[in-house]
DNA sequence: TCTTAATACTTTAAACGTAAAATATTGGCA
DNA sequence: TGCCAATATTTTACGTTTAAAGTATTAAGA
């Protein structure tokens, strides 16, 4: 209900409250600055190619592996689950953007590659999606963006170290 | 497909090309933290407390703001869509955690808040995730944690100036 | 007043995502 | 060889999330 004279931003890191640990305040702004760029990405990929993040993310995982990849592997890098990935890929070969063609000395896996049709688009929308990442992030200088790699670096490497 | 004698972590950062965009690979490491970190707070949630994290993250709002909050503010601030917060509203309400109740002046407005039940369950379930979000990123050193606070405030900065 | 637009919220349909069970295949080992 | 565990994937059932359409209410202008 809160009535405000001036303007802030609402977003997760309005939850906080002045006694919140650092690293409470550290983890919401992670969230919502990934959560803002997902949203305009999400939206624009929409918009301009009627197709979704995680749809993007499956195709360019494969364009970064022109020999391509099985399922497991795609559920891995996009972190997310199998039953997950087989769905997507199900919708992508059902439009003609990819091919699962079996694995002569392992009957269990699939190889996923992307279709010349697939490749094309891809290149379409990765050119696009570049741009948007550069606008949205862009204006940080080069020192900053070093920095910034680096921090993410050893927070990353924390969180892996748990093991859990 | 890919056979790798060295064990190399994938995640969204495998899909990155040696050519791509400093941008871009920022954007990537960004989602790979959040990613990793969701999902452990995920789980941790549902094992020990059998709750989602928009659940949690909806009564942390409420939390926060003891007046209560109406739909359309809790939908802002969670940074989702306004339906979703109709459907974890109607969860919430069923287990008796929280109260919706009209606003006198204005029919279409719900004013939403925690009963005393929802404000008890909260307090155990943010004492256990503070604890799980200190042991992920505690390792960062006060200074770090500065430095990477001053680094995203200028990455939100820039996305939100966007205007769009 | 009457109409129209804006606001607040809910509902709906489709995509996304997970966990767990099911299926098929492979590898190891007695 | 025969059995059993491990692996790779799909299927199933269910919950989440979004965008868009729908409902109700309010505000604003002719």
């Amino acid at each position: 209900m809160s009535e405000k004279a001036t303007v802030v931003e609402l977003n997760h890191e309005s939850r906080l409250q002045s006694e919140d640990h650092q690293s409470i305040r550290l983890w919401l702004r992670l969230l919502t600055c990934t959560n803002m760029i997902e949203q305009r990405l999400r939206a624009r990929l929409r918009e301009e190619f009627a197709t979704t993040l995680p749809r993007f993310d499956f195709m360019a995982q494969l364009d970064r592996a022109p020999d391509g990849l099985t399922m497991g592997e795609l559920s891995q890098r996009m972190m997310v689950s199998g039953g997950n990935v087989s769905g997507i890929a199900n919708q992508l070969a059902g439009e003609g953007f990819i091919d699962r063609s079996p694995v002569p000395d392992n009957r269990r896996t699939l190889c996923v590659t992307l279709t010349g049709k697939g490749r094309k688009r891809f290149a379409d929308m990765a050119a696009a999606h570049e741009g948007w990442v550069v606008e949205m992030l862009g204006d940080l200088s080069q020192a900053e963006h070093q920095q910034i790699m680096t921090l993410l670096a050893r927070l990353k490497d924390g969180v892996t170290a748990l093991e859990t």
